[in-house]
DNA sequence: TCAACTCGCACCTTTGAACAGG
DNA sequence: ACCTGTTCAAAGGTGCGAGTTG
């Protein structure tokens, strides 16, 4: 039960001159944050979910993820206000499907839904205020409808993400454009969004381990719903999963432990060891189990420098940067990992702000950005992962001196304020309503990046996230 | 034909208002 | 008046299975 681990690898301190805090909570080092450090919660469970090959549903309305994201934070400024934010980037540049027992790539990944950071509700609060207990992202739903009004995250169906969570130093949310930002990714919580499970371990993890499913339990009272079923998890009926109840972590289920992956290149389990995530993953051998943490620093460049930078990119060995120079033109990271299949990793990917409707009514969480210029699915297709090999984003070791898990850089904005907002320039129509705390013009003032992504309609949004390539 | 998707359902937990008692 | 605990109904989160879609 012992949480997954996540330290900055290094000071965090961008090498550039950083506005003062509003607050003066922080002083000369309101934007050190080399000390934080993020666990997470549950992380039993997420690798058992994780040994099978997690899957969450998305829906039309919007979905909760089960297990949620609950993270611990410390190390952080008491006093000093954070924001907490969390997005979904593709693991890979592929859609899948589910073959009898077995995921398998089905094709070229679908163009980049508009792509939603989740910001806390809580966001900003005090250092104290994130340290004193977990952090939950309970509400947190998950869409795969694109022109979603709720603030919802989109996602393709069949398509396998996993969550980043960011940590912002920032006593509000106009303040973010210049903060470092920290973000960290738990391997084990990648998943496959689905509208429907595809793999019934997966199904039956739900049932056991959701209070909201508890209906559904071989060993529940109900006995209605169960008698419409002519025989309940027909397949599976005869694999007790009782045991991942008590301890899902050492849930002796061979069943459990073969990776539905592992075709596809995934690294075979092993048992016993730490908590090395990528040991049970699937998806292990693409992703680095110790998360890579990037530290990108606008060193004083200029916005425009900034919107063609260099993408520094972890790789197995080492740092491999690899220019990200906007779509069309990112080489795309494919997967060191040795199947034939040749999953790549996912490329950058650099999410925009959404502009937000001020008539909207309910109260989204979720912050609009805009495709992904260089994520996987905008590049992935043109670059053709194929034989030519780039070094896995996901499969990265950590240069010498960082500590995996986190990856910082400053929130940046590669446009000056002179510069084109997109075709409606900064005060286009807002599409979605604006998220939680979020200030109606945010979406206008962070703007960060400036691709251009083939899907006119997503034009009204801009990047929130510039160094988020990786 | 079939995989992916949508929808309504029963069952469940969560939430919050209303109320009672200290 | 205030606080705490209990009750209960409404809201909303689940997977299932039938129907729909492309």
């Amino acid at each position: 039960d012992r949480p997954l681990d996540m330290q900055p690898i290094r000071d965090l301190k961008p090498n550039f001159s950083v506005p003062p805090s509003a607050s003066g909570t922080g002083g000369p080092d309101s934007y050190h944050q080399g000390n934080a450090r993020m666990t997470l919660e549950d992380s039993h469970l997420w690798k058992a979910f994780h040994e099978v090959g997690t899957e969450m549903i998305i829906t039309k309305q919007g979905r909760r993820m089960f297990p949620h994201c609950k993270i611990n934070l410390s190390g952080l400024l008491p006093y000093a206000k954070y924001i907490m934010l969390v997005d979904m980037v593709p693991v890979d540049a592929f859609r899948h499907k589910w073959n009898k027992d077995k995921w398998e790539v089905a094709g070229k990944a679908e163009p980049q839904p508009p792509c939603r950071t989740y910001l806390h509700p809580d966001s900003p609060a005090p250092g104290s205020h994130w340290m004193k207990q977990s952090v939950s992202f309970l509400k947190l739903k998950l869409t795969n409808n694109t022109l979603d009004q709720h603030g919802h995250i989109i996602l393709h169906s069949m398509h396998r993400y996993h969550p980043r969570f960011h940590m912002v130093q920032a006593d509000d949310l106009f303040s973010v454009r210049w903060s470092v930002f920290q973000t960290f990714t738990f391997p084990d919580t990648a998943f496959t969004a689905v509208t429907a499970y595809q793999n019934t371990q997966i199904t039956k993890l739900k049932i056991d381990h959701n209070p909201f499913a508890k209906g559904f339990r071989d060993e529940g009272t109900n006995t209605k719903r169960r008698a419409h079923r002519s025989q309940p998890y027909p397949e599976k009926v005869g694999k007790k999963m009782n045991s991942m109840d008590k301890d899902p972590e050492h849930g002796s289920n061979p069943d459990f432990r073969r990776s539905p992956y592992e075709h596809m290149g995934a690294p075979k389990s092993e048992e016993g060891g730490p908590v090395k995530e990528e040991r049970y993953s699937p998806w292990g051998s693409e992703q680095d189990p110790s998360l890579s943490i990037r530290t990108d620093s606008p060193l004083g460049a200029d916005a425009r420098d900034m919107y063609n930078s260099e993408q520094l990119v972890p790789t197995p060995t080492s740092y491999h940067p690899y220019r990200c120079h906007g779509y069309g033109k990112s080489p795309s990271p494919s997967s060191s990992g040795g199947s034939g299949s040749g999953r790549p990793g996912y490329e950058p990917r650099i999410p925009d702000v959404a502009t937000v409707p001020e008539h909207e009514t309910p109260k989204p969480h979720a912050l609009e950005m805009g495709p992904s210029p260089c994520g996987p699915s905008p590049c992935g297709p043109q670059l053709a992962p194929g034989p030519q090999e780039y070094p896995g984003v996901l499969n990265m070791a950590m240069p010498p001196a960082s500590k995996p898990g986190v990856l910082s850089h400053p929130l940046y904005a590669p446009y000056s304020t002179e510069q084109a907002l997109g075709p409606w320039g900064g005060a286009a129509p807002s599409q979605y309503p604006p998220p939680h705390h979020l200030p109606a013009d945010y979406s206008t003032q962070a703007v960060h990046h400036g691709y251009h992504h083939g899907n006119v309609a997503d034009w009204s949004q801009y990047p929130l996230f510039s160094y988020s390539c990786w």
